[in-house]
DNA sequence: AGGCACTTGTGAACGAACGCACAAAGTCAG
DNA sequence: CTGACTTTGTGCGTTCGTTCACAAGTGCCT
């Protein structure tokens, strides 16, 4: 379903590495956070069982998708947590450091201004943006709110790869379009709307509001699993998932 | 992977409405919007092609999901705006009111209080909690921050269903526990980890360093989709999706 | 009335993802 | 060095989801 996969080309794959399927990807920062809380707590080795518990999933869907990353693990003995850690971290880009600005500096844009999970991962937030005007200049996290007329030269200026839009949905689509000609690539949208980008660019969408109707619909039917308890199970947040639409 | 569908029971179904797919009730909420956009334009009917353009899926796709609700819609025609909407809604439970509280008051508890989205549908915050005591008795959103310790009497008296939980990781599971001794069978989280629960509860979790990460993976490769520009698409969020583990 | 253009609903083919179960590969004790 | 035990990595059948393609229904125009 997600186009993230490139079509039909290139098939030719030499390194072991390629194509990772999309629901592992989501997966990969679940386990990548299980394994560093796991080292915090002075562990250096993990079997798949045990890090699948951590993780919150299956322990064969765990191997499966670890061994898309390669043959990391000891067969005897499991995974060394460091190591693993250093792949993930790799194989996700997390090695390099991502320039994420923000759009919107509201209730949630201020909120994820202030969030310290960015920055302890490779984000950086290097500018928070807004249209009124008596937030401009207001200092958010050590951050000057700017305004919105500066987002092009920004955006160039800082080099920003990662936008994220928090502002009101009827304003969304001009602001993405805006940071995409600006040379952003990738986006995350908070705003309860479709946007339409050029296919080079990726859309992820956080909507709140479907996720608390999506909870309504089970509980209004079977109430949850339907049955009486016990059972292994994932948490949800997400699938598949990549977007774009014609630009 | 989602529990939802009862393990191999429950085959006969008599009633056209009987076990819709995850993926579809996922994207429900969003063809929600899409139409209550569409109806606040005036459009009093659309074809599955113009509202599959509106909610970002593919036609085919949205016509097989409607399906899943029963016949709606009239062939040569499309469907109705308006009968559409409520039969959606019917679906997803918006018919009634949903009761829900904020634990954790902090930048993104607050956020969310003060989110009109919520109450717009059919989801009221009744109470807001919290258990640093210079934020007790403050005012959000016309609400008052409670202590966690009122958490198991708010949560009988006020009929909570849906808890969201917006504190720190480490606090999560434990007020998560409450919760659902309390009563409580669906949680939306917001903290990074992942909660054990009961079976008969659901949680979904929302976590947006984990978006994060898989825009980073996919920039890191191929940038997106691989192809120059053009193509269908989703905007994803979310896949499958219930959640429990053994309790 | 009949033909035509349009759109839904769905059967069937395809593809992705899951979970089982097991062989291969390693450890460790003796 | 051998043999018992542990755990990974993966081939395979199954289930779930998406896409294609078309028959069946509807409205409109002649
Ligand atoms: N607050 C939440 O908990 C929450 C939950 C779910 C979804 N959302 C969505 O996230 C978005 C932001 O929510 P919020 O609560 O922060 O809203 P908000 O009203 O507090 O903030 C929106 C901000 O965007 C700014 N803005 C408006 N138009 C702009 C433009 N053209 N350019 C730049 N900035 C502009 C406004 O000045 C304001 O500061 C909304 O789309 C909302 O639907 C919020
Ligand atoms: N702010 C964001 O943008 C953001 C983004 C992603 C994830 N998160 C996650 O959401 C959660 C909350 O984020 P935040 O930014 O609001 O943090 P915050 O520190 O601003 O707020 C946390 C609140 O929880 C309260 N709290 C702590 N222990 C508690 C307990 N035992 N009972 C009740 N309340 C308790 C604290 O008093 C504080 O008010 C965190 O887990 C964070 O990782 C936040």
């Amino acid at each position: 379903m997600s186009p993230s996969r490139p079509a039909g080309l290139v098939r030719q794959a030499r390194t072991p590495r390629q194509g990772i399927p999309d629901a592992t990807v989501a997966r990969l920062p679940v386990y990548l956070r299980a394994l560093t809380s796991l080292a915090e707590h002075g562990v250096t080795t993990v079997s798949s069982e045990e890090l699948a518990t951590s993780a919150g999933v299956g322990s064969a869907k765990l191997r499966k998708d670890l061994s898309h990353l390669g043959s990391y693990g000891t067969r005897g003995v499991g995974y060394e947590v460091e190591y693993l850690v250093y792949q993930i971290s790799r194989e996700l880009g997390l090695t390099q450091d991502w320039r994420v600005a923000i759009v919107g500096a509201g209730n949630l844009g201020r909120a994820l201004a202030n969030y310290g999970g960015f920055a302890s991962r490779g984000f950086t937030v290097v500018a928070l943006l807004d249209a009124a005007t008596d937030l401009i200049d207001q200092e958010v996290a050590g951050l000057p709110v700017l305004a919105v007329t500066e987002l092009e030269r920004v955006i160039a200026q800082e080099q920003v790869q990662i936008g994220v839009l928090a502002t009101p949905a009827c304003a969304a689509q001009d602001l993405c379009d805006r940071m995409v000609a600006a040379g952003v690539t990738s986006v995350l949208n908070f705003a309860p709307c479709v946007l339409n980008v050029p296919g080079h660019v990726m859309v992820r969408k956080v909507d709140l509001s479907t996720e608390l109707q999506i909870l309504a619909f089970h509980q209004q039917r079977g109430a949850a699993a339907g049955l009486g308890y016990g059972g292994l199970g994932e948490q949800s947040q997400d699938g598949p998932g990549a977007a774009e639409v014609a630009g």
